[in-house]
DNA sequence: ATGAAAGCGCTAACAC
DNA sequence: GTGTTAGCGCTTTCAT
């Protein structure tokens, strides 16, 4: 093994001039690690050293490079990383305004990146996420199976199902309780003397959707009310097929008087609807936005940015002590009436 | 100098047990760099050879550490960043996404963080992404002073404002001609036939709203009807302060029978006090969102997305090439007539 | 109270 | 086609 003097000059590069931390050093005339003490608040440096390495840091514009840093500590950056499907939907942007808020209160910066509802592109950005070393993965489930996931867990990075669990992999997950939800939502409905009741929402295979059709059908099962399954619709994903839907529905021969609205997209479609056909149709929503307050639409409400912090401190709570079984927090939701389930049946 | 021979073991630490690079070579049995030469697809390598260090990384679930990348590739992140203030704003969550998409097309990752329309807490919260070497800086200004910034771009990392200018600063910037798009809003209300049409928004010490009163203000000297300051309410921030204003306003000797909201909270605001008083005033709001549609309010429309995307693209204009004067893009906006702006004067 | 040197995981010269 | 070695910017034993 020889060892070679090579000269310690440091050209200044010309593209990116930013300062290390021996410019500051040197600067300062004093050796690295006294500088390192300095910025990084240690104990045992003298107030006069002290004064003039944080001189010299300001005189020079000096960063810490985190990367560097992050690096040194352990290779694990000081983020914490949401795959997300489409941050166009405000119902995740509140869910990462909750991840955001709680990472923040812990010094970690929120990295997030999108899928665009691609479940061939989740993978390519979670792996992303994780050669990025975030300290702990959020997502909104996408593909069609997870079990590439479960290695990653075992390998140290937490993972959060967020909305819906993982298809054919285990995790811990924050959902809401849709099932009841929408039950409770459906039964206001009944409440207000309504008993052709239609559902207006997308695919059943969408977790959330499967699960707010179930609380649909308990609600009626609960009632005695004969489910007509011609007037469950589950081919609505976006406003304007759910407005179409909703149009076929108030067309045909035995109109709903009244109809639950699986998610935001499908109410407003809904209520498009039928406002276009001045019927007098109640309605009931899942999701809590502008409009529906705005339209005075009655909704079954939930706190999407509670949604964000609950996960995120369970990410926190896995990163202190690994162990423990994998946790499933259903969140509660509730129904805020307004006027819209109370029209005439 | 002197030269330690130290022993190489290293001892799996039971924590965090990812594996390196110089595993997967060892496992492999090539050298270092060969194992690298694989994992990052350059040639000169026989194929006999690649597929032992592929099979190797993926016993081992090999993820290469982009930390210790980025900092050999020049410390730098590959990573864009993108302080706003606050994410529940449906407005900023779209030009996040905007951000997002393009940003991903180039293969960056998005950093972003909420300074919680805090003016103190900005200035940390960019610091924050500066140690994180973000390639490029995207903010919505809120801080009183950013005379600060300016050092940041002299060394290297661009800095694009968004939505509105830095104060005492220059840079580049993205902006909606708010002006312009104001006066459009306020003119139809004119050609609607309306004389005494009312303002409510913010302050205008606000850009935004600064430059949108600024555009009401011209279309209705372009009338040659006179201002009337009692009805310019630039102390409505809230939904909740613009329906109290325009309360004040149609319980006053003499209300208005148009209103001009500044943006889209104010435009609740007042959508939700006309109803309550059931009078039939004409309204024309500032940005273009699903309540809007729904309650068939005429807006002055824009897209967030759009100044995402056009923010970032100039950020990355910016690193190809750091010269060239500063740019100020200002995006146009255009009236979309829906209803309210019709009833009658 | 301060300093010298090693090393986090990776890539880029520069051999061979 | 493959290996050796230095070093990105930082923190941290271990000396002094």
């Amino acid at each position: 093994m020889t060892n070679v003097d090579i000269p310690r000059d440091k050209p200044a590069r010309p593209g990116s001039s930013r300062a290390t931390i021996s410019d500051v050093a040197r600067l300062a005339g004093v050796s690295l690690k006294t500088a390192s003490r300095v910025l990084t608040n240690s104990p045992n440096v003298k107030d006069s050293t002290r004064t003039k390495v944080l001189d010299a840091a300001t005189a020079l514009r000096f960063r810490p490079n985190a990367i560097a840093r992050d690096l040194r500590n352990g290779g694990v950056a000081t983020t914490i990383g949401f795959v997300i499907g489409d941050l166009t939907n405000p119902f995740y942007a509140l869910v990462a305004a909750g991840i955001s808020q709680t990472a923040s209160d812990r010094g970690l910066t929120l990295v997030m990146a999108a899928s665009d509802d691609d479940p061939q592109r989740e993978r390519p950005t979670v792996t992303s996420m994780l050669e990025r070393r975030v300290q702990a993965l959020l997502l909104v489930p996408i593909a069609e199976d997870h079990a590439y996931l479960e290695g990653e867990r075992q390998l140290g990075t937490p993972i959060i199902a967020v909305d819906r669990p993982l298809s054919h992999a285990a995790s811990d997950v924050v959902v809401f309780d849709n099932r009841t939800g929408a039950r409770d939502g459906t039964r206001a409905l009944i409440d207000a003397g309504h008993r052709r009741i239609a559902f207006v929402g997308s695919s059943e295979s969408l977790y959330t959707h499967g699960e707010r059709a179930r609380g649909y059908r308990d609600a009626l099962g609960g009632a005695g009310i004969p489910i007509d399954e011609s007037i469950v619709r589950t081919d609505a994903p976006s406003v304007e097929t759910a407005a179409q839907s909703t149009l076929q529905l108030l067309d045909s021969s035995e109109p709903p008087t009244a109809i639950f609205a699986g998610n935001n997209r499908a109410a407003i479609g809904v209520h498009r609807a039928i406002a276009a056909r001045g019927t007098s149709t109640a309605l009931v929503g899942f999701d809590d936005f502008d409009f529906a307050e705005a339209l005075g639409i009655s909704v079954v409400a939930h706190s999407p940015v509670d949604m964000g912090r609950v996960a995120a401190n369970l990410a926190f709570r896995r990163l202190d002590e690994m162990t423990g079984p994998l946790e499933n927090i259903v969140l509660s939701t509730s129904v805020t009436l307004r006027r819209s389930h109370l029209l005439a049946p």
